[in-house]
DNA sequence: ATACCCGTTGCAAAAAAAGCAACACTCGTT
DNA sequence: AACGAGTGTTGCTTTTTTTGCAACGGGTAT
C-alpha cells in the first residue's frame, strides 16, 4: 500500500538505527528519507527520533507511534485477507513462529496439507526459543505460534494447548529398553544428548535435575533435531523426545522410546496460540483451526 | 495527517454517496477523487463501491475497510494524545455521546470542570437516543457515552453505572405533592408532560403503564428537556425526572419530586462506558475517570 | 589532525497529483 | 420519444509535490 510508505519508513529507520542506511536498504536518497521523517515529526508536533552523532534512535514518543503502525500494518493484511476471502479465493501469507521442537513432523505436514488445499497461502516458519516466542508476536513479525514450554504467556491468547509428557529416546538393544517406565536417575547414569539450554527439553530435564539433585552429563549438544536423531543410533547413548515428534511411520529402525515417570520430571505442554486482542488474518485463523482440530484427533485421550 | 488523506477521501465518498458531492465537500475536483478511489480499488485488487446510476454504495468489501479506517483514524488519535501527554501538555478531543436526559446539570459541569484543569481539551457533546448511542460508538463519532436505559450493550464496554428510580415533579402545591411515595395510577388522574418516546423516561414509563394496564394521557409532548421544566411551573400538571437532574442549587422554585413506588415502574440505570475493546485517547480516559469518581462520591448509597 | 559518517538543506529535475473539459451512460420528466 | 440532469470516467495540460544531487556543519574514531 502505497498510501502507508511512511509508516514503512519509520520502521526501516528505527530498525537500520540511520537515516543513511535505511535510505539504501529503502533504496531512495538520504535527503528524501529525512525530508519524510521531518515531516512526519512536523505533523505530529514531536520529534520521534532522538539525533545522536552515530545515527538516531527511537525516543518514547516514536515507539509509541512504532507501535501504532505495526498494529496498523498488520490489520490492513486482515483487512485484505478478509476482502481477498470474499471473492472465494483465499490468499495470504501465514507467519508462524514455533520451537524449534515443533520444526519438525507434525507441524510440516500440516502446512502441506494446508497448501494443498489452498495453494494461494504461503507460509513462514520462524524457529523462536521458549522466552523469544511472545516478543515475535508482539512485533508482528509472527501470527500464530507453536511453543512447547512458553516462558512467558503475559499477551498470549492461547487457543488450544497438549499435554507432552517426555520420553527417552534409546537403540532398541539399551539396557534400559526392557523397562516400560524410566526414572531419571536411571537415564543419568548413561552419557545424553541434549538440546542447548533455550530447548524447552533441556529446560524441563534441568529443573528436575536440580530439584532432584542429580548430574545430567552431556557429551553432545547440538540445537539440531536432526543432528540429535541420527546421531545416537549408532551408540548407546540417551536422548529426549515429545510424543508428538515419535510414533511417526518414518521413523527410524531400532529405536525405542520410553516415558519418563512423571514424579521425576513434570509433563510438558505445547501451547497454540496469538497475540491476544489481535484478529488474524483468514488463512492464519483457517489454520489454526486446522492443526487444532487434527491435534485434538490424533492426540486427545 | 496527510498521509491517510485516501482514507478520510473513502470515507467521505461512502457518506455523500456520489463521488462528485463527496468532491465538493473535500473541495477538489470529481476526477481526482475518482482516480484516487481507483488507485486504492487497484491496490486492494477489488473494488470498493459498487457502481449505480445516481452514485456509489459500499460493497461487502468496501464495509470491511471502512471498518479498518474507522479504527485506524481513531487509534492513531489516542497515539497522537498519548504521545501529547509525553511532554505534560493534555491535549485532545473528547466527544461525548449522551442521552437526551443526561445533556443538562451534572455532564456540563463536569466538562466544565475538568476543562479548567486542562484548557486543552477540547469537547463536543452529542445527543443521542438510547438506541442509537452503541452506533455512534461503532462508527467512532463518539469516544465515550452516557446513557440512560440503553437499548443495546452488545459492542458497549461498561465503566460505571449508575441507579436512577424515577421521580415525578410537581408545583409544591399540587395534591400529589403531600405524600413521599406516588403510586403510577396516581400520577395517571393528572395531565402528564412527556418527553417523546425514544426517551429512557418514556420508554420505562410506557412498558410500566402497559404491563399495568394504565392510560397515560400526554398533554404537551417535547423532546426538549428545558422547555418541560419551565412549562409546569405554572400549572399543575406531572413531569418525571431522574434524580441526577435534581437536587441542584439552581432548581427553580416552587417545584418538589416526589419518587414512584418501584413495584410500578423499576428503577432506571445510566451506563457510563466506551466501545469494547478500544483503548481510548487519554483525554477521554482521564475524563471518564474524572466523572466515575464523582459519580460515586456523589450518588452512591 | 585527519578521515569518516552522521543529519540536514538549497536548488534543479522528475514525478505525481490536480484541474479542466469532454464523453458515455442511466434515470426521471416532458 | 426526446430531453435534461445526474452519474462515473478519461485525455490533456498545468500545478504541486517529491526526489536526487551536491554541499555544509558537526560529531567520532583512528
Amino acid at each position: 500500500m502505497r498510501h502507508l510508505l511512511p509508516y514503512k519508513y519509520v520502521e526501516e529507520i528505527a530498525k537500520a538505527g540511520s537515516i543513511r542506511k535505511a535510505a539504501e536498504v529503502l533504496s531512495i536518497t538520504p535527503s528524501a528519507l529525512n525530508r519524510r521523517l521531518l515531516a512526519i515529526e512536523e505533523e505530529l508536533g514531536v520529534a520521534i527520533f532522538e539525533r545522536l552523532a552515530v545515527g538516531v534512535r527511537l525516543n518514547t514518543a516514536g515507539e509509541i507511534l512504532l507501535e501504532h503502525i505495526r498494529n496498523q500494518m498488520s490489520d490492513l493484511e486482515r483487512v485484505k485477507s478478509q476482502i481477498a476471502d470474499l471473492s472465494g479465493q483465499r490468499r495470504g501469507n501465514v507467519a508462524i513462529a514455533c520451537s524449534p521442537e515443533l520444526t519438525g513432523g507434525f507441524l510440516p505436514i500440516q502446512v502441506q496439507r494446508y497448501q494443498q488445499e489452498f495453494p494461494g497461502v504461503t507460509f513462514r516458519i520462524n524457529r523462536r526459543f521458549r522466552m523469544d516466542v511472545e516478543q515475535a508476536l508482539i512485533e508482528h513479525t509472527s501470527d500464530v505460534a507453536f511453543i512447547f514450554e512458553p516462558a512467558k504467556l503475559a499477551d498470549f491468547q492461547t487457543v488450544y494447548n497438549l499435554r507432552q509428557p517426555l520420553m527417552c529416546v534409546m537403540n532398541a538393544t539399551h539396557p534400559l529398553a526392557k523397562k516400560q517406565s524410566l526414572r531419571l536417575y536411571e537415564c543419568a547414569e548413561f552419557p545424553l544428548l541434549l538440546p542447548e539450554k533455550s530447548w524447552g527439553i533441556r529446560h524441563l530435564l534441568e529443573q528436575s535435575a536440580l530439584r532432584l539433585g542429580i548430574n545430567l552429563r552431556s557429551t553432545v549438544q547440538s540445537d539440531a533435531r536432526e543432528f540429535l536423531r541420527d546421531y545416537d543410533r549408532q551408540n548407546d547413548q540417551l536422548s529426549f523426545e515429545i510424543p508428538i515428534n515419535l510414533n511417526r511411520e518414518n521413523e527410524p529402525e531400532g529405536l525405542v522410546a520410553r516415558p519418563i515417570n512423571p514424579l521425576d520430571v513434570p509433563e510438558g505442554f505445547i501451547f497454540v496460540g496469538h497475540l491476544r486482542g489481535r484478529t488474524l488474518p483468514v488463512a492464519a485463523a483457517r489454520f489454526l483451526e486446522q492443526v487444532t482440530t487434527e491435534m485434538a484427533q490424533h492426540f486427545e485421550q
